[in-house]
DNA sequence: GCGCTTCGACGAAGCGCTTCGACAAACCGT
DNA sequence: ACGGTTTGTCGAAGCGCTTCGTCGAAGCGC
């Protein structure tokens, strides 16, 4: 690897030149740039990371916690990584994951102090978060993609659950539905003190009681399996069910399935609206689900954004970002059917 | 943050004597030893990484290479990561996930190039990959987790495709199947030169072939949907399909569910066997599907394992692993019913 | 043509660590 | 008691960059 020092003498000038050409710090005469970046590409240069980080302290990385092993990494995931590293990169930063556990807070503390990132995005927040406490203390500077319990005072985004469940019943009423049942993630994810699954599950309560109507939800664990199950089980407690919102994808196909085989319609006997679902699902069943989009992307971006705004201190704060799931129309939501309309109503197996 | 030097002074030793307290490169007598130690404690030391790297010209750091993006995220690869960032941490090294797109060869090389890892992992390698050049020329130590279609002379691990599909094979033969079909990727994968994908065509048609049997397989794309359509086209073409085996997790999830709405049992009248398959997906469905689980962990580990050994010219190489799926025991493969007992032969509707 | 500013480039001082050579002090056998 | 090891510690020389202060040369108005 070619160092400034080789790049400065074959260009016949000094390294501090060299240095100031890479970062356009002071001026340089064209006639001399070019002379250094011709000698930068004969040599085929590249600064040394450690030697400019030792320098400047500064990495130019941010560092993305992401606990790989217990979340898998899911479309949303997939979508919000790569957001969030374009959004870097077009900065100037390079966006790297280190896969934590979310139970190696004093791991991740010391990592972090080691100056390897400039910043640090935090996935995953739960409302009770050791993580968020050490890196406060580790005296790093972070953000939050998701909310602790009380998240004043501390930078962050995060889907606005309350917002989409919300909308989820606004958009069903106003098609007529009233017996709307909710699947939600895990018990587990709610003992776990999981944002997602504590916040949705109060909006979508919260909505339906506004209205008038009982909420009718269950904790689902996150297979096709407990889909089925659960589907089952809410027909036979609420038979009169025209309308299901979901936000467990797996538990989503397990009930598509069981609805296909008992007969009943989606949507015409049944509507199902997907909320904060990953890319690509809502096209993986027939009919297409019609979904509520987690903004994966937004969220990376503006993650990222609000980031770096608090590491350059010249740019304003942008004040924390709550961001809703937008209604993708699909074929699986559509006007209740009047009442004992249904081909099947009871919920028995067709055969 | 506290530094080496304020450490040595308060524990009235020099910045040397840390030095080796720290790496144990040099005997330092146990006195002295503890009273650095409680420098470090009193001033919460952390060495900086830039410092380090820059004079030791190693970063303990390994970088993963992952595409994000394009792959989602799914459960096999969470297992790799852990596993990968587990043996990594054991040895004293940090495992950093870089998030680059399959066309980013060119940034990889730069940042490689850059000195922040010592060694990078390629995960998603195709037949025909440029960022194996790419890396090759930037003369950067990498480990590649799959394989181009000559890696002779390359280090790599891999998933034994071929024996994973002839022992699938072989496991429904002693179970008197003869009609066996199989449900691979999406022909998009095919296309564009993804070995997993065409290794286990290959694989799959070779076993069939070396029994006399007729290999019948189609390319599903990624969804519940999907499989649905192909188990109906299969069905439609071989009426006397008494087994499948299915390299696709989204299209397994519509195969057991077409299967269910036709009436068709499982095990019973027809086996499935799941193979390279994420942890915890053969308890998604009922009955509890019957998988060759993909070695994730052990790929992390041996592909690590094996990196590690390109950086420590001391440590022999290992040779190249070829690791074959293992059998997972579940409820979705039996004995081939008797020709003709199937409730429903033909694959009509029950209702 | 004079002092003035502006421009472009240079040299050197670190950044915080690792590592090498050197060297007292303690230890050994004889 | 004496040379020869061994043991524990120190000082200093970098690692390859960034950045600050400096300074000659060119450009300016009058």
């Amino acid at each position: 690897m070619a160092t400034m020092q080789e790049v400065a003498q074959r260009a016949g000038v000094s390294v501090s030149t060299v240095s100031y050409t890479l970062s356009g710090t002071r001026p340089v005469s064209a006639a001399t740039r070019s002379r250094i970046l011709a000698a930068m590409t004969e040599l085929g240069f590249q600064p040394n990371a450690f030697a400019r980080g030792l320098a400047s302290r500064r990495s130019n990385v941010i560092a993305l916690i992401y606990p790989a092993a217990e979340r898998g990494l899911g479309g949303t995931v997939a979508e919000f990584v790569d957001a969030a590293a374009r959004t870097a990169r077009g900065r100037g930063y390079h966006l790297v994951l280190w896969p934590f556990g979310m139970d190696q807070a004093a791991q991740i503390r010391d990592l972090a102090r080691q100056g390897l990132a400039d910043g640090i995005l935090l996935m995953e927040v739960a409302l009770d978060d050791p993580r968020v406490e050490c890196l406060q203390e580790a005296g790093v500077q972070y953000t939050m993609i998701g909310r602790t319990r009380r998240p004043e005072g501390r930078p962050w985004v995060d889907i606005d659950f309350e917002r989409t469940t919300h909308d989820a019943v606004a958009h069903l009423a106003a098609l007529g539905h009233t017996r709307i049942g909710f699947i939600n993630h895990s018990r587990a994810s709610l003992d776990e003190g999981y944002g997602p699954t504590i916040r949705a599950q109060e909006g979508f309560e919260q909505a339906m009681r506004a209205r008038g109507l009982t909420p009718l939800s269950r904790h689902v664990d996150e297979s096709p399996r407990a889909g089925r199950v659960a589907t089952a089980a809410m027909l036979a407690a609420e038979p009169g069910l025209t309308a299901l919102i979901t936000m467990n994808e797996m538990a989503t196909f397990g009930v598509v399935a069981e609805l296909a085989q008992r007969g009943l319609a989606v949507p015409a006997d049944l509507s199902i609206l997907s909320i904060v679902t990953s890319p690509g699902v809502g096209d993986m069943t027939y009919p297409p689900l019609t979904t509520m989009h987690a903004p994966g992307a937004e969220l990376g971006r503006l993650g990222v954004e609000k980031l770096l705004s608090l590491l350059d201190s010249t740019r304003a704060d942008t004040s924390n970002a709550l961001i809703p799931c937008v209604l993708e129309p699909g074929g699986s939501v559509a006007a209740a059917p009047a009442p004992g309309a249904r081909a099947d109503d009871g919920g028995g197996r067709p055969n």
